[in-house]
DNA sequence: CGGACCTTTGAAAGTTTTCAAAGTGGGTGG
DNA sequence: CCACCCACTTTGAAAACTTTCAAAGGTCCG
């Protein structure tokens, strides 16, 4: 049982990719080491930064913090202080409307950035909650806006950034105007597929750790209606579900709806 | 008929707005007349900014594009060349879904920037389509850019309005994954009604140039769907309705879904 | 002014939610 | 380290909501 394909956590996966990613050997200071690697990848490392630039950027982005499952890495009206990186684990956005009820409105793997939204009005605008106990790295604003500043590259990788985030918004925008029930479900899957892929993981099997609920209302359906999709996709052999472990079995016939 | 409420169209709104807006009498350009006017306002005045960027800036944006009902002002896959900022009249932005099915993800009144979205891969990853006869400032972005290097401010400027975009998407998604049918309409209704009155137009009527399908399409629901919701507004007293013209009678009764 | 396009309304069909209950799993304290 | 318990998951059936199909007005744009 211990060896299961569903024991390949993420956090595993996360590790090796860090410590494979150390691609250069000569950075060896501690904060150089998690700054260089995987998850800060497309917050740190641009490309057409010169290695002295570089240098710099490990020097704000300087921090790492620790969030354990179900802690909030920020809440809602908090002063925006920094931008994060998703070094390892998950986290998930959320929002709550007036009356208590609660939405699921973004979900954030290894290697992905948050925190454009509070850059508005300066307080953040949705909960960040961690799925599993997860680490991020910390790029305090005023730092990193004063380095955009000195570094066009770096600004222009800011500005892709956030343009990525309003088209991964906009896909979800389409997925729950457009799409039923068993179609978001299996564009979730895929997308979180593809996006394991581009970052060098393994594409057709995951453990998610958002439970039913948490897929129900990013998806805006029912937690039941989860259950049930994920148990037709499985009879019907597109996946493998155990708990929170999912396998990928045809992408095509998922593909298909 | 013809002085019936419903015939106080934005078109007219906006005109007396363009008006009003010259602040500064001293700027008679041409050039500078419509880019410091109303539409252009959140592209082109930040606070912040002194005359001298001022003066600057009028010279990147100093194209005034007209885009007639049904047009597009771009189109999915053509090359990132411009920002741009609606001066008058309104657009959608449409997604097109494989199986030719099409989805509404944006609605943009006057003042309203676009084109952000395409960014990131430096070509249009939606369609933009006139609502009505529509007039946009452009501001092409290898300038804009450039400018936003040597202006603080102006760069400042384009980070929030992203991040405000990015909010405004995800204000769309709780909308789409939360809510009722009835409650999605409502609150675009009182959406629309915010955004005029933050704009100092009258918020309690307009005229959505938007047929039902588009509103039903941007709401994640069919045409049947909305008519008959504005029509239960309609009786119920919170609304009135004449084809594309609204007025809001209930605000409170609105918000209360 | 005419015709195309848009809107409204009804009834039936379909999808999703709600309510309910049993089963499963994993993390926590003893 | 194990057992227990709480939280999560699964499944069913009825109810609710929304869509689909259909047809009759309306509106407005050229």
């Amino acid at each position: 049982m211990s060896e299961a394909p569903w024991e390949n956590r993420f956090v595993n996966h996360q590790q090796n990719e860090a410590m494979s990613a150390l691609s250069d050997p000569s950075r060896t200071r501690r904060n150089a080491a998690h700054c260089s690697s995987c998850a800060m990848r497309h917050l740190c490392m641009p490309e057409g930064l010169c290695s002295n630039d570089i240098a710099k950027l490990e020097n704000i982005i300087s921090a790492t913090r620790r969030v354990k499952r179900g802690e909030a890495l920020f809440r809602v009206g908090e002063r925006f202080e920094a931008l994060f990186a998703v070094r390892s684990g998950s986290l998930k956005t959320v929002v709550t409307h007036d009356g208590g009820r609660e939405q699921v409105t973004g979900l954030l793997l290894a290697g992905d950035a948050l925190g454009f939204e509070a850059i508005e009005e300066g307080t953040h605008t949705c909960d960040a909650i961690a799925l599993e106990d997860s680490t991020v790295c910390v790029a305090p604003y005023p730092l990193f806006e004063r380095m955009c500043r000195e570094t066009d590259a770096l600004q222009r990788r800011l500005n892709r950034m956030m343009s990525h985030a309003l088209n991964r918004e906009a896909n979800h925008v389409v997925r729950l105007g457009m799409l039923r029930a068993d179609e978001r479900v299996a564009g979730l899957l895929l997308d979180i597929s593809s996006r394991l892929s581009m970052r060098g993981y393994a594409s057709s099997e995951f453990t998610l750790r958002m439970t039913r609920d948490d897929m129900g209302s990013y998806l805006g359906m029912t937690l039941e209606t989860v259950s049930r999709t994920l148990s037709r996709f499985d009879k019907a052999g597109l996946i493998e579900t155990q708990g929170k472990f999912i396998r990928i079995c045809d992408f095509d016939g998922l593909r298909a709806v």
